[in-house]
DNA sequence: CCGTTGATTGTTCTG
DNA sequence: CAGAACAATCAACGG
């Protein structure tokens, strides 16, 4: 479920009534510039206006359809990516055979505990249930529990029928007949890579696939050892030129294609009235509404800003980030409105301290009826931008965030602000823990759901009953579940490296047979241990919608 | 946000 | 400065 297209507020058609904004609901707000007033430098721009209103908020579809990636490709998010990573190389039963635990179903069966538990072990092993193995196997029974999972459904390789299991183990076996699921054409992109990213639309901000997933798919990288025993995977149903190309994309060809050029650039729209907004989103600051704290710490804080390279100076002196601005308030928006009034009428000047308080007084008069409009053109806005702010998210590299991360850490630690850092929407998730793949589990499978959370249907509760069954558990009977873990941990050491580095360094072939016990485990290890934190957690600059 | 476990990372403390 | 200890975060789930 792409929440991106899932809730776009306005129907194509409605995008066309006007390239401006209205006062009806236009929903083209595109970057919350700053509270507009002041001299409407707006004679104009490009003739274009004859409407006359004074100014407007920069205003672009957002949602139009020439910016819109092909379908195919908005239905797979990067989780979803990296879920079909799993599917195509996590181990399936087989793995832990092929990892010689000790542990076969018989052992488990007969282990003093109770029933369920020698159940759940016995799934490994259960050509039946084994397709419901914690990590997005679907079984016939419970295939809509697979969230993780359901997306591939929505691509046309992927049987709907929920035929096609990736980790079952007629697809995950050597047989490379298997991989004609292969989304061959459909992926094909019309956009070279570059094109792409500049084209990237809010509305479908989950689609960029990260490069590290790619790369687990590319069979011309190096990636896959030729010795490898996993059979070839030619099928990546994101093609190199679907995907954002990070290493290139720097700042610099980011700002050529006029793409967050600044934090006032619209990110999307080609035909754009120039500058005027900009230069009034300037001038505005000083009445400006805006409820950007930290804008506003940043301001008061330029005079004491200057260097203090802290040791190593890799910390950065200021945010490396543009992000969108703040969608307006619906205040904002009526005062834009009220301001433009009084041009229209061009029965006075006024100046702007005078405006906002005579604006400021009718506006709180105003009933809740008389507000609603503006209220939903807020809303709207801050649903545009807050598809322009993923969208712009997916295009920062690691590096930007590493840096905007260390930045706020600066921050943090001086006192000077409260912000966060700031999770990387394209670094692979985190692999589930072991006690985590049993809750899977569970929850794949209705039998369990019922042996072990009996009625209980409050997730929360859920979790405790379970966390009492892992409890006592025997190391014995949790054994699969961590060797599960194990192997999912290196994958996604694996795919967090070619991630961070951007391509997959010398010598750092990535051979997901590879186990536990073997020499090249114990490299990748080690490797890996310079990896750094995503230390995620989201912060987006707009406090006020979140809480 | 709840509620769980466990892995990891970041931060702070101690020798 | 190295390592230990501790704290914070995040994975899944759905209402």
């Amino acid at each position: 479920m792409p929440p991106a297209l899932s809730h776009r507020p306005f129907s194509p058609d409605a995008m066309k009534l006007s390239p401006f904004l209205n006062f009806d609901d236009s929903p083209s707000f595109s970057e919350s510039d700053q509270m507009i007033f002041g001299p409407l430098d707006l004679e104009d721009v490009n003739g274009l206006h004859h409407s006359p209103m004074p100014y407007h908020w920069d205003s672009f579809d957002v949602d139009s359809n020439d910016v819109k990636p092909p379908l195919s490709f908005s239905a797979l998010s990067s989780l979803q990516t990296q879920d079909y990573a799993h599917a195509q190389l996590s181990p399936t039963a087989s793995f832990y055979d092929s990892v010689g635990l000790p542990y076969t179903s018989e052992d488990l069966a007969s282990s003093p505990s109770c029933d369920t538990t020698s159940y759940l072990a016995s799934w490994l092993h259960d050509p039946e249930i084994a397709a419901s193995s914690p990590i997005n196997i679907p079984s016939s029974l419970d295939t809509h529990q697979q969230t993780s999972f359901i997306p591939f459904s929505d691509h046309p390789h992927f049987p709907t029928d929920g035929t096609f299991s990736p980790m079952s183990p007629s697809n995950m076996s050597l047989d490379s007949h298997a991989r004609s699921i292969s989304p061959s054409p459909p992926f094909e992109d019309p956009h070279p890579a570059r094109h792409r990213v500049l084209s990237v639309n809010p509305t479908a901000t989950s689609v960029h696939t990260p490069a590290w997933a790619t790369q687990l798919w590319d069979s011309s990288s190096s990636l896959r050892s030729p010795t490898s025993s996993r059979p070839s995977v030619r099928h990546s149903p994101f093609t190199e030129t679907t995907l954002r190309s990070r290493m290139p994309m720097r700042r610099g060809s980011i700002s050529s294609g006029q793409m967050f050029q600044s934090s006032s650039a619209p990110a999307l729209s080609e035909p754009r009235a120039p500058s005027m907004t900009r230069s009034y989103s300037r001038r505005a600051e000083s009445i400006s509404t805006n409820d950007d704290r930290d804008a506003t710490l940043r301001r008061r804080r330029r005079p004491e800003e200057s260097p203090t390279p802290e040791k190593g100076s890799d910390i950065p002196l200021k945010s490396v980030l543009k992000p969108p601005k703040l969608a307006p308030s619906a205040w904002q928006l009526y005062f834009t409105d009220w301001i433009q009034r009084q041009q229209a009428s061009g029965t006075r000047k006024l100046n702007v301290a005078q405006a906002a308080k005579e604006a400021g007084q009718e506006y709180a008069s105003l009933s809740p009826e008389e507000k609603e409009p503006y209220k939903r053109r807020s809303l709207a806005a801050k649903e545009a931008r807050e598809r322009e702010l993923n969208a712009y998210m997916r295009t920062l590299t690691p590096e930007d965030i590493k840096r905007e991360n260390a930045y706020r850490a600066a921050q943090r630690k001086a006192g000077k602000s409260r912000k966060s850092n700031i999770k990387d929407p394209n670094a692979p998730k985190k692999p589930l823990s072991a006690y985590f793949m049993f809750l899977q589990r569970i929850r794949a499978n209705p039998k369990l759901v019922h042996d072990i959370f009996g009625d209980e249907t409050e997730t929360t509760k859920q979790s405790v009953l379970a966390a009492a069954k892992w409890r006592s558990m025997t190391d014995a009977e949790r054994q699969p579940f961590l060797a599960q873990a194990e192997q999912e941990k290196m994958e996604y050491e694996a795919a967090r490296r070619i991630y961070e580095e951007g391509a997959p360094a010398y010598g750092t072939s990535i051979n997901f047979s590879i186990l536990p016990n073997s020499p090249a485990f114990t490299t990748i290890k080690m490797e890996s241990s310079e990896s750094e934190s995503e230390g995620f957690s989201t912060d987006d600059g707009d406090r006020s919608t979140r809480r």
